[in-house]
Parts: C-alpha cells; structure tokens; sequence
DNA sequence: GATTTCACGTA
DNA sequence: CGTACGTGAAATCC
C-alpha cells in the first residue's frame, strides 16, 4: 500500500486553508475543510492512503477536527523537529532551517510591524513565496496575525511537503524506529487536538457534592466565601490560642505558629509535618486544612465554573510532549486531579470508560532499550518482580527498591546487596543506566530507544533540584557509594574536574537515567494510544484521558467488551512494531467501569 | 507586573 | 525511589 503525502496547512486569522498533494491543490475556508480531508481519505477504498502533513497539528488540523473531521495519519513537523532537537521550542521557521540544515541561530527576525520593519535585506521571498533567497523559510508564516494571500498559501502548504520529506530523511539516519516515531508523535499530536475537543465526562453532581464536603457550599457573594474561607481557618488557629490572626497561606507564619506549640521544624512541608500528625492537634489540623484548601483554591468551584462545559466535559489544554523526556502534558487538573475527586470522572448515560494501564511499564522498557536478554525473559511473567526477586534470591519487595534504585536512586544505601546481584544478574541492563548516567555528567545529549533527543549541554546543563529533595542531592556528595565504582565519579571527566562529583552534576546524572526510561514509555504509550484511536474509532469510542501509563477511553456500553479487546490487542501490536520482536513483553491491566474510581490501583 | 519561593497534586 | 509536569498564594524583584 502506498501512502501519500498531502499538505493541510491552515491560517487562522485569514480563515482560510490549504489542501495540496496527489493531485488536490485547493485554497478555501475554514468550514470547508472537513468535506475535502474527509474526501481525500476515502479515496482508494482498496489500496493507497494519505498522511496529512501540517507544521503543527493545534494550528493546522484544529479547524477539521473542531468541526468533527475524522483524520487518520500525519505527519507534524513540529513533532518531528522536537523529536530531531530535543527540547520544544518548534516554530515552522526552526523546523525548516533544521531540516535544511541551516545555522540555526541565525534564524531571520520576525517583522515588528512598526516603522522599523522595513529593512528588506535582499533576502525577502517573492510575491506568493515563503521561502527566502537565502535558505530561510519566511518569518511571517505560521504567525497568529498572519494572513497569506492564496497563492501564498499554497507555497506554504508545498514548504510543509518539503519539510516534512528532509525530516524523515534525517530520521531514517538518526535510528532505525525514528521514523516510526515520528509517525506516534504526530498522531499524539493529533489526539491532543481531539482531547482538548472532547474533555473529561464528568458527573456534575458527584463533583458538586464532592466539592462541597471538602471545601464548603457554593459561595454566594464575595463576603460569604470570605466566611467560609474563615470558619475552615478557625479549626485549626482555636488550636492555639493566642495565633488567631496567623495566615495559614503564609509559610513563616505558619512555622512561627508551630513553633509557639512545640513543633520546631526547618519548614512546613507535608512529610516534614507528618510525623508530628498523631501527637499534635495542630499539625493534624493543619494537614487536614490544607487538603481541603487545596480543593477549594484548585479544584473548587471556580474550577469547575471555568472548566468544566455546559456538557459536563473538564476541558484543558494538551500538548504530545514537555521539554524534557517527552511525555504528555495536560491543564486544568487532568494531570494531577486528586484522588479523592475520581468518582466524579463518570461515564455519560449510555456509556462506559475502559480504563487501561501499563504494568511495571518501566523495567520493561529498560529490558527493551538495553536489549538485556535476561531481563527480557523476566518480562514474560505478569509480575516481573517475581522472577528477578528468584535471581536475586530476596523477597520481592526488596527485588522491587533494588530494581526502581537502580533505575531512578543513587545506586547506594539500603538496597545495597540486591543491587550487586542486579549487576551480576543483568549486567546489560545495568550498563546501559550507568553509560547514562555518566553521559550525563559528561552533559552529552542522548535519545530514547525511538530517536528523540536528550539534550544535556545546554538548557539541562541546569538542571533544577526541587528543594524536597536537596538533601538527598547532597548525600550523593556526602556518601559516595563505596561499593561500586560508579561510571560517574570516576575519572572520565578527570581533566578539569577532581573527580568528585557536585550535587548539581549528580542530579544531571539521574536525570539522564530517568530521562531515557521515561521517555522512551512514553513513546511506546504514545504508540499504544495512537493504535487504540486508529483501532477503536468506528466503535464510537473516544480516548478521553492520557495519564503517563494509563488510558481512558469512552465508548459506548454496547461496545466495551470489544473495545477493551482492541486496547489490550493494541498494545501487542504496537510495542511488536516499537521494539522490533517479541522478545519484551508487555502487559496492559484494562477493565470496564463506570466512574474512575473504580479503577484497581 | 513579572519572577521566584513554597507547597502539593498526578504518573 | 528518582524524575517530570501544572496550579495557586504569597513574597520578592524590578
């Protein structure tokens, strides 16, 4: 089967589109875009297929999928350049000169539209080109304000084709799956633009309930949500008496109100505080006041006023990948919505969700990338932990700290013994983290198994260590593990540096080892939710929720069974194509349920 | 007004 | 048992 490129670029703000390619050269509006894409992909019932190619599926694809345009594949450049470069900064114009190989920090200034903006250096395209005499693609295309004449159109459909074909060569050189990558980023890309459409379903109701036990009825008026606000502070400041004007939102208030009760401690984070909950009202107090101020400022009514739609859908902004390993990200609490308020994510009347997650997504990865024939065969069992506790000769839970430790820790302390027999039992797997690790310090950029790059030289060089975990930071200076020369403290960046490793540079270490595994599952669970869409689609059912590892997906309930089939088939299918064989095995725990919180943890 | 710090939710 | 992200309130910087 043959696959054609076909060229959908859009300008918003002129309300027009371009469709160009296997013989369509079409300039129209907005509205009509849906009847020629839709076109384009039924024709050849038997044999060839299109992929769309847009510089970006939010801009281009965003007026076909707003109005209900079923599309299938694509191609996104700027899916595809940040899988090139790293990071994610991706206009049209950086793809471009990447793509074509040229200098890109010489990118040409966009035009500020004032009276300094005339200064044509010579350089500038003709009328109805994009391309200018020096290589560069435009500055103006893909602007929000910009409005293309017709023919210009078209040039900037045709420098989409052309992007889009120099992207997949260098992809073919950077890996053997990057191309593949690239064809799961887009389609990632493409959902992300659904998902926005389509939201969360939500019981209203469950959420208004919910909601209220936490942070009080609907307030009415300004000065009765400023009562509310003060009788949930009165439970915990009558603790102490003599503190009723301390502002619990103010940090060193709050550890001056602590300290007047004999809790003295360096600062009021959680698991600082929890130790005290059982012997101090005021800390137990504080704990539970923050779990529902947490409710009221972010997850209240005001969330749910400014969120969730008139058809009972939370809705956020979604993007295919972040900056760092490239994993999805969401708005608007999809990401990090609170447990508690689960049972309020509810099938709509007449449907169900099938919820599915990886499991143990991430030794099973390491297996895949590493090509560790031994940990390969620990994937066959459902629990991956049982066989490598065996090999180990421990329990599994300390099977289960040695693995995570060697993956993510510090490589030292408790875990300390399971780790040697991780070394002696899967001596691939290990060497490719610490090769990781130690590249990381070297601040030398890495890919994930599908070819995205990891950029450690510059914008990581700095990596940020959360201040949680600054004196775990520390103890990696403080405590070096004795046990094993570890490829990072020893002597391959000897030159300038003692051979001790600074706080800094071990975080940088750890965060290429983290970045490889997490995103590398990443591609493999965009993969997954690109073939679960493709393959569920005519069931009616809409993936609604993409969370690291899990999937959920809303689907009429006459077809739950099967589609829960058709996630689970997806992902042997896709993790077949992601790591080339059978060898990896991965296991999808799915089920069918009404609300989310049903879900097994 | 923009940026940083503190805190905490998810994976 | 580490990493990543998004959010809000208050403090701080300019």
């Amino acid at each position: 089967m043959a696959v054609h490129l076909v060229a959908l670029v859009a300008a918003p703000a002129a309300r027009r589109a371009a469709v160009l390619g296997r013989g369509e050269l079409w300039v129209g509006t907005l509205d009509a875009v849906p009847d020629r894409v839709e076109a384009l992909e039924a024709v050849d019932p038997g044999g060839d297929a299109v992929r769309f190619v847009w510089w970006a599926a939010g801009v281009d694809a965003h007026a076909a999928v707003a109005r209900g345009a079923r599309l299938s594949r694509c191609w996104d450049v700027a899916e595809a350049h940040r899988l090139i470069v790293g990071g994610w900064e991706a206009t049209p114009q950086s793809a471009w000169a990447t793509a074509h190989r040229l200098d890109r920090s010489r990118l040409p200034a966009a035009s500020r539209g004032d009276l300094f903006d005339f200064s044509p250096t010579g350089h500038e395209p003709g009328p109805g080109g994009v391309v200018r005499a020096d290589g560069y693609l435009a500055p103006e295309g893909g602007t929000a304000h910009w409005r293309p004449d017709d023919q210009t159109l078209l040039a900037w459909a045709q420098a989409a084709l052309d992007c889009a074909a120099r992207q997949e060569e260098l992809l073919a050189q950077t890996g053997p799956r990057a191309v593949a990558a690239a064809h799961s980023e887009s389609a990632a890309a493409l959902l992300c633009v659904e998902l926005a459409r389509d939201g969360l379903p939500l019981d209203r109701a469950r959420a208004e309930q919910l909601i209220t036990e936490a942070a009080g009825p609907r307030p009415d008026s300004d000065a009765h949500a400023r009562e509310i606000r003060a009788a949930r502070d009165r439970v915990v400041l009558e603790q102490v008496p003599g503190h009723e004007r301390t502002d619990l939102r103010n940090p060193v208030q709050v550890k001056e109100l602590l300290a007047s009760a004999g809790v003295d401690v360096p600062n009021t984070r959680k698991w600082v505080l929890e130790p005290f909950r059982e012997t101090s009202g005021v800390v137990a107090a504080l704990l539970d006041w923050r779990k529902a101020e947490r409710i009221a400022t972010t997850y209240g009514w005001g969330w749910l006023e400014t969120h969730v739609g008139a058809d009972d859908r939370l809705r956020g902004g979604w993007t295919a990948c972040d900056g760092a390993a490239g994993r999805m990200t969401a708005q608007n609490g999809l990401h990090n919505l609170p447990t508690s308020l689960r049972p309020a994510v509810a099938a709509h009347p007449g449907h169900v969700f099938v919820r599915a997650d990886l499991g143990q997504i991430e030794p099973r990865v390491l297996a895949a990338v590493s090509g560790d024939a031994a940990l390969a065969a620990a994937t066959r069992a459902d629990d991956l932990y049982a066989p490598v506790a065996a090999s180990l000769g421990v329990e599994r839970p300390v099977a289960k700290v040695a693995v995570l430790a060697a993956m993510y820790g510090q490589r030292s302390g408790a875990a300390g013994e399971a780790l040697k027999g991780l070394e002696r039992a899967y001596p691939v797997a290990m060497g490719f983290l610490d090769r990781a690790y130690a590249a990381g310090l070297r601040r030398e950029p890495m890919r994930t198994f599908g070819g995205r790059l990891i950029p450690l030289d510059t914008v990581l060089a700095d990596v940020t260590v959360d201040g949680s975990r600054e004196g775990r930071a520390e103890d990696v200076v403080a405590v070096p593990d004795p046990g094993r020369g570890t490829a990072g403290d020893t002597g391959r960046d000897s030159g300038r540096d003692s051979g001790r490793d600074s706080g800094r540079d071990a975080a940088r270490g750890r965060f290429a080892r983290n970045a490889v595994i997490q995103g590398s599952a990443a591609e493999l669970f965009k993969a997954w939710a690109a073939t679960v869409r493709a393959t569920t689609r005519d069931l009616g059912a809409q993936i609604v929720l993409c969370l690291h590892d899990e999937l959920l997906v809303h689907v009429p309930q006459e077809h739950a069974e099967l589609t829960q089939q058709r996630v689970e088939q997806a992902l042997t299918d896709s993790a077949r194509r992601w790591t080339g064989s059978t060898a990896v095995r991965f296991v999808a725990d799915a089920s069918v349920i009404s609300r989310w919180s049903e879900a097994k943890g």
